[in-house]
DNA sequence: CATTGATACCTTGACGGTCGACACATCGAA
DNA sequence: TTCGATGTGTCGACCGTCAAGGTATCAATG
């Protein structure tokens, strides 16, 4: 199996706001959670993960609150806001729109 | 319909060499082709087309040839090498395992 | 004949996201 | 007590893209 490729350049937003909207988790929680669900395809570094968390927050879309995690630490949980489920919404359709219009010209060279 | 969205980044390189795979193109004829085979999604700018042409032909993978244009005037023709259409089809699975394993995360949350 | 728009090439600077590397702390297990 | 996993965060460098500018030719328009 090969090994992680990190990312697409302009995803991560996306990743982090589908990965958090069934439930609140904290930055680990949603790294692992990325690289679990893409079958270990896609793998989020610290360095990208942490200034895309605070540049969410920034804008309001996801809100974080300090809590008890699975193993009994502190961690800070974060999740959706109401402009944050808009904007991932807006954000799906676009890639959608996107890596449909890139197949296109994959296929039809 | 929508205005153009640009790109993805990171897949410039190989919306060109699919671009040039079945016959040789200039560059101002690639941006076109790709903006239109997108459904007018895509739109290359000249800011990144050149450069990125230029970065594929000191790579070796595309190869130029001043020709005539269509409008009869010196245009640059790009055509894939051997080593580009490899390089063409490895960027082509890679493509397709990252737009999966998003499209995965989209979908399973 | 002058101007405009399309074609065709190119460069430049700024911007912004990602990576790799660090740093720090806690907890459980060996 | 040492190690690995968990958990947060920062920093600098890198690199692709964008917006804007420049040059030149050609056909058509006025």
């Amino acid at each position: 199996m090969g090994k992680p490729s990190d990312l697409v350049q302009g995803t991560l937003d996306l990743l982090i706001l589908r990965t958090i909207s069934a439930e609140p988790k904290h930055g680990w929680a949603i790294a692992k959670r990325i690289q679990q669900v893409s079958g270990d395809v896609l793998q989020v570094q610290q360095g990208s993960l942490y200034p895309a968390l605070h540049r969410l927050e920034q804008q309001g879309w996801i809100r974080a609150k300090w809590a008890e995690s699975e193993t009994r630490r502190q961690a800070k949980f974060y999740s959706l806001t109401a402009a944050g489920r808009k904007q991932m919404e807006q954000e799906t359709a676009n890639w959608n729109r996107l890596s449909t219009a890139i197949d296109l010209v994959i296929e039809r060279a």
